[in-house]
Parts: C-alpha cells; sequence; structure tokens
DNA sequence: CTGTAATAGTTGTATTTGTAACTAACAAGC
DNA sequence: GCTTGTTAGTTACAAATACAACTATTACAG
C-alpha cells in the first residue's frame, strides 16, 4: 500500500512517547491534588523561581496568558498561591506560593525525581545526557521553511 | 529556591518537544483538510494498512474508541473513508479510504516525510536513528513501579 | 493634557475531549 | 432456548481548551 511508518514520523513518535511518559505522574499530581497539567506546570514554576508574574511565567513555560489565568484561579482558590498587586504598574500581580503550596510543590518535585530516574532507568547517562538535549533543541525550535 | 530543573523533567521536555514537532504538520492538516489530530491518525491507518476496523486502528494507535468513532464520522462525512458492514459479525465494519481519501493521504504523507526530513536536517543520521529507537521504546514503556 | 496604542490579566463562547452509559450483536453455559 | 457475559461501536454529558473580545492600566505622540 505505503512504504511511510507513522511510527518513524518524530511528531507521531514524540506524541506517543509523551503520553506514555506523562502517564504516571499525571496520575499522581491529579488523585493527589486534584491539578490540572497547567496547574502543576504555574506550581512548579513558582517553586522554583519563587516570585513570578504570570506573564513572566507564560513567557518561560510558552503557556497562554489565558492557561496560566486559569491555572492560577484554581490554585489560589486551594490556597497554594496568593498575589500581590505591584506598587509601580497596577496591572501587574506578582504570585508566590503560600506554605501549603510549597509542601505541595515539594512533595510533586520529589515525586518528579524518582519518576524522571525510573523512566531513565533502562538508558545509559550518556545517552540520557544526549537525549535530553535533543529534546532540547527541538523543542527550542521555532517553524523554518514553510512546508508545501 | 530549588535546584529541580523542570525543563530537563522528561515528561514536560517530552512534552515541549513534541508540542513545537507537531504545530507545523497541523497546520497543514488543518488548514488544508480542516482535519483534528485523530482525523489525519485514522486516515494515515488506512492509508498506510489499507483496509481495517476501527478496534484495529484503536489498537494500533493506543487511541480510545470513542476517539476513533468521532474520527470515522467526520472522515466519513468528507467522503474519505466508506464503511463495510463484516458478513460474519455484523458488530464490526471494514474501514478504508476513497480515492479522495487516498489522495488527502497521499498528500499529506509527502508532507509528513519532508517535515520529518526537514526537522532532523541538523542531528546526524546516527543520532537520528538513536533518538528514534529510544522515542520508540519509551513509548512502548507500561507502568513499572507505583509512584510514591 | 488628550487621544491612540500597547500591555496585564480576565471572561465568554464555541470546540474538543474524557468518561460513562448506552445499543446491538455475538458467545457460551446450562 | 434462555440467561449472563463480552465485544464493536455510538451517544450523552461534564470538563477542559482555544480563541476572541473584554476591562483596567500604563505609555507615548503630539
Amino acid at each position: 500500500m505505503s512504504d511511510f511508518d507513522l511510527e518513524q514520523f518524530l511528531p507521531y513518535l514524540l506524541n506517543q512517547a509523551a503520553e506514555a511518559a506523562s502517564l504516571e505522574f499525571q496520575q499522581v499530581y491529579k488523585d493527589r491534588y486534584g491539578m490540572l497539567r497547567n496547574e502543576w506546570r504555574v506550581l512548579f514554576h513558582l517553586g522554583m523561581f519563587g516570585e513570578m508574574t504570570a506573564s513572566d511565567i507564560g513567557a518561560r513555560a510558552g503557556l497562554h496568558k489565558t492557561k496560566i489565568s486559569r491555572a492560577v484561579a484554581k490554585l489560589e482558590a486551594r490556597r497554594f498561591l496568593v498575589r500581590d498587586r505591584d506598587g509601580q504598574d497596577r496591572r501587574v500581580e506578582h504570585l508566590r506560593l503560600t506554605a501549603a503550596g510549597t509542601a505541595a510543590y515539594r512533595d510533586l518535585q520529589g515525586v518528579a525525581r524518582r519518576y524522571d530516574a525510573e523512566l531513565l532507568s533502562d538508558f545509559q547517562p550518556t545517552d540520557v545526557a544526549r537525549l535530553k538535549q535533543q529534546l532540547g533543541a527541538l523543542a527550542q525550535r521555532r517553524g523554518h521553511t514553510p512546508l508545501r
């Protein structure tokens, strides 16, 4: 019929791998904290970098502002973060984790560490480094030649 | 604050890479045929393997039957595929592409080939092979040790 | 100042998706 | 034959997402 191999097509392969690799971790943040993907991402950004604005997070995570807005609202409702209106520019709000938010972050961060190690336990350390470096390069990429 | 690096966390990294790598191809099947992700996936399965049932596709693609059902309905409405009720087991339907469906498949398959080559144009062939092999292994994986 | 544009963040609405419940057809035990 | 269970596929409804329009505030040109 055709000698094209879908499973060797990078976007497909990456999606399958990403989905499989996310599954167990998703189970944890969902079951344990009722969080959604964008919520743990925001939590992690604040946990890692401390105080940030919604725009900062959006720029760094490549997330649209509406996603951030909703994730922040949820995390605020769960008392995992608080907002501080900026004194100079009153459009801006500085976000930071509460004690409860920090505790959740630390918990999930530990899970993430262990999970990452387990996911890669069958790979050589040198392969892990190369793999992550290559994925980083792909993630970086912004559209080059338009497709015909 | 914390020395955890989110961007080195494999599920996150894979998601970022998968999203970036899917973007341009998505643009094409969306703009050109108004398709959704599951629709091109079903189209490609039928294009590659010829006649298949919805269950066959679901098993091979790791897609839930409701996703297949809806994708098939859309493709049928666009006259890209037809259904044949099985003579032995009347629950089963055999799906195959129409001429229009085959044409769309061939078009997109060519785009996919070129896109894949372009995505990986900065990598050494040996690195490409290893990367795809590693991603395949990750995609394969089914949950091991439960996370604590 | 004042009007125009830009930016931070929110909200509304239409699509999409996920999950469970459903229908129809087959299979197997009794 | 009947009851019980299983499988193929669909449908209904709740939840999540994308995208555009919105408010509030600041910036800046004249």
